[in-house]
Order: structure tokens, then C-alpha cells, then sequence
DNA sequence: TAACGACCTAGCCAAATGGCTAGGTGATAG
DNA sequence: CTATCACCTAGCCATTTGGCTAGGTCGTTA
């Protein structure tokens, strides 16, 4: 809560990083309450600071420059706000390390999060108590963590020869309303251009999520977080 | 942990129930401290128990008959399997209350839950952290306790003309074929059944999800942890 | 300047879909 | 015994869709 505990850190052990220092980012008050209550477990970890935006997320790496950021990555609509915020403190704070937490594991969040700067990816679900304390462990020594199951999306992603076809923004607004049932004619009309590059759109994104029908799109762009 | 707690509740404080003896289900090891730390805070809540399967929330009011079961209606792939639960212990356990806590608010969930017998219904992401030891106190109190949307939710649903209209097996299984982009004839050849068939159950299914494209239904669907 | 990516448009055609009516069976509950 | 429900099938027809080729503009970046 008071900002400057950078100032009590070096009264703490003997060793050069007594402390590590964390921020927690989740919007959900549950999970940042037990976040702080596994992580001090450990003697050696603090939670500083806490925040449920991505604004706030950069605010608190700003002011307390944590040693740790464990953030979800769905604290607002836009997942990909979030991936964004990931490059944005690995560029910044070299000594910020990032651990993702999420509720789904979608391939492409996982990888672009990794690429992006991120040193850990664990899912939620998945998580034994005592494996996060060992993963902040391992983050700091300068390892990269990996939970069940993201490991083999990885693996998956390097072995597949396309590479992070993201989405375009236009992409997913026309995804977004063939998710709410409306025909390319209705779509066209709602975004004021033709049927023809509605059509253009939903085959670029057929492409890059591999679906072949528009129901397979909004259920993969769903599951990426994306919508 | 030990199953005759309540032989100790006669030399708590001077009330008759002194003490709210309280399962938590969860299949989220950072909710389940979260909450368990959050209920803590009020010397009348004691946590006796946790479960992370719906097969271990029978087993665990079965076992220690709580005050109250608090339950995240996620915790198998099948969504109805939850609501069986509630149906289940709300039945056979007048004393026990249940508190639903949700990831995401479906309508249909909340109104199906609510009607077999759950005495609150939450949604994690915005519940404050004070407002679930108030939610408690009033459930304990005979009050039917809402979260914030979840009150909307239920009146829109009373409004509505058509009621519990929900999902067949079959319909269900046509969906997620659906999902996965086969078209009705794969779907035919998959099920072993006649396309004709297909067709008429996801016209069921349109209606009562009250979407007019197989996108649309996807989406619903998923919304409501269907599929 | 050239290349690139995101965005936009057009037209073609086979296949799939949605919306409809009109039937059937078997199991189960009142 | 009958009503109800889940499930299954058939056919019709307009509309939508997927998949394709073949163009265009604009802004940024190499």
C-alpha cells in the first residue's frame, strides 16, 4: 500500500535480493487475495502492490519497479491489450520479470505472451499450490516457466509452419458480429462498407485460426480470448 | 477436517450458531485460498472443507453437513452436472445453504440454479472483497442474496415469456460439433444419424437460445459453459 | 523508392444453411 | 391410458456461405 518499501528492503537477509518483490494483477478479488496468501507462504516473496486494470498495471510497475509482475491476462475486454502491456514492461524494466496466469490456454496468447517478454505461462486451473512459489523461484533465477499443458503448445507452435498470424483488428470486429448472428449483408450495412470485404475478412481469418466455417471462427476466437 | 466439528459449536459465543461451518468447492487452488482467507477474516466462518470435483462436494457435505456450500458451477466440463449437484443437495440437505460463486453469468445458468434450490449467486469479477462475508451473513439470515448483474439477469428473465427452456443432450452434442466447423452432413455421418435429424435439433436449439445462426449458437452456448 | 501490411471491392459458382411443414418412435410421468 | 418429452426423418426453397481469382488505396517501414 505505502509506496517506498524499496527503502526497508535492504535490512532485510543477507543476500543480495532478500525480498522479491511482486505486483499482482487480476481483476478478480478472490483470486488476488489468494495469490498474496500462497505467495507469502514464502518468507522471501512480498506482494507491494496490487491492480485490476492494465493502466494500473503500468502505473504500479512505474511507481514500485517490482522485481515479479504476475498478471492475468483478461483484465479488461481486449486481450490483446494485455500482450501489449507484457512488451511494453519487458522493454522498460529489464529487471521486471513477467509470469502470465491464465484461466484458458489458448496456442496463440501463450506464444505471442512468451514472445512478447513473458518469462512464465501457467494456467490457473492446473496450479498445485506449492508449484508457484517453485516457478517464482525459478523465474528469478532466470529460467522460463511453463505449466501443464503450455509446454506442449509451444511445442506445437514451433513444429506448425506458420507463425503468429494474429488477428487485425477489422478481423475481429467482423468476428465479433457474426458471433451476434448477423449476415454478411447485416455486417456490411453495421460497418458501413461492402459484403465483399466482409468476406475478405472472415477469409483472412479463416486462414490464420485454421477454421473453415464462421461457427469454427467465433468458437476458436472465443476460446483465444479474443471476443 | 474432522467430521463431528459440531459437537464443539454449544461452547462457542452465547448464540445458538455461533460458528458458519462452510464447504468451499472450487477447482482453483488460488480461488479456493482466496476465499478460504477472504471468509477467515470473520471469526464467525470456519472453512471445514474443500472439494474440486462435484463428485467431491457430495461426498464432502455428506460428510460434514455445513452451514453452507459455497460452489463454482464449473468444476467438470458439464455445466448441468453443477446444477444436478445444487438440485441434489438443496433436497436432500434443508439445513445446508448454497452459494453459487461464477466465472461468467449465463441467464439460463442463473435462473436454473436459483431454481433448484441455490440460495445466492455471485460473479467472482465483481464481487468486492467485503461483499461475500455480508452475502454469507444474509444467506445465513433466510435471504436470497444476488451479486450485482445477476439481479438483472433473473428479472429479465421473469419478464420473459418463455421459461427453463433448456438444452437436450443431443442438441448439446450437435453443438459442439458445430463448433468444430463441420458441416450438418459430417455432423450426419459422425452421429450416425440423418442430416434431416441434424437440422431439426439445431432448430431447437435455435429457439431456445433465441439465435438465428449456427454462429450465433456456438456463441451462446459456449457463453453459458454448454459446451 | 519500393516493399509491405492493413484495408477495401467485385464477381463467380457449388455447397451449406435457415426456416418451414409434416410426419414418425419409444420411454416416462401423471 | 394418455400426454409429454426427447429423439428421429423427409422434402421444399430462398438465402447465405465458402472458396476462389483479380484487382484497388493508403500509410509505414526498409
Amino acid at each position: 500500500m505505502d509506496r517506498e518499501t524499496r527503502s526497508d528492503v535492504p535490512l532485510g537477509r543477507r543476500m543480495p535480493q532478500a525480498t522479491t518483490r511482486i505486483v499482482v494483477a487480476d481483476r478478480n478479488v478472490i483470486t488476488r487475495v489468494g495469490l498474496r496468501s500462497i505467495l507469502e507462504r514464502n518468507p522471501g516473496f512480498a506482494v507491494i502492490a496490487e491492480a485490476t486494470s492494465y493502466d494500473a498495471v503500468i502505473d504500479a510497475v512505474d511507481e514500485h519497479g517490482p522485481d515479479l509482475l504476475i498478471i492475468d491476462l483478461d483484465l479488461g475486454d481486449d486481450t490483446t491489450r494485455g500482450l501489449k502491456v507484457i512488451e511494453e514492461i519487458a522493454d522498460r524494466y529489464a529487471t521486471t520479470k513477467v509470469l502470465v496466469l491464465a484461466n484458458t490456454l489458448s496456442e496463440m496468447i501463450v506464444v505471442e505472451a512468451l514472445r512478447r517478454g513473458a518469462n512464465g505461462y501457467l494456467s490457473k486451473d492446473d496450479l498445485k499450490a506449492d508449484e508457484l512459489g517453485k516457478g517464482v523461484k525459478a523465474i528469478q533465477d532466470g529460467e522460463t516457466v511453463l505449466g501443464k499443458g503450455v509446454g506442449n503448445l509451444v511445442a506445437h507452435s514451433l513444429g506448425s509452419t506458420r507463425q503468429n498470424e494474429h488477428l487485425t483488428d477489422r478481423e475481429i470486429d467482423v468476428i465479433k458480429y457474426v458471433a451476434k448472428g448477423l449476415s454478411n449483408k447485416q455486417i456490411a450495412s453495421a460497418m458501413f462498407i461492402s459484403e465483399s470485404t466482409i468476406k475478405f475478412h472472415l477469409q483472412n481469418a479463416s486462414r490464420k485460426l485454421n477454421a473453415h466455417r464462421r461457427a469454427e471462427i467465433v468458437h476458436r476466437a472465443a476460446a483465444a480470448g479474443l471476443i
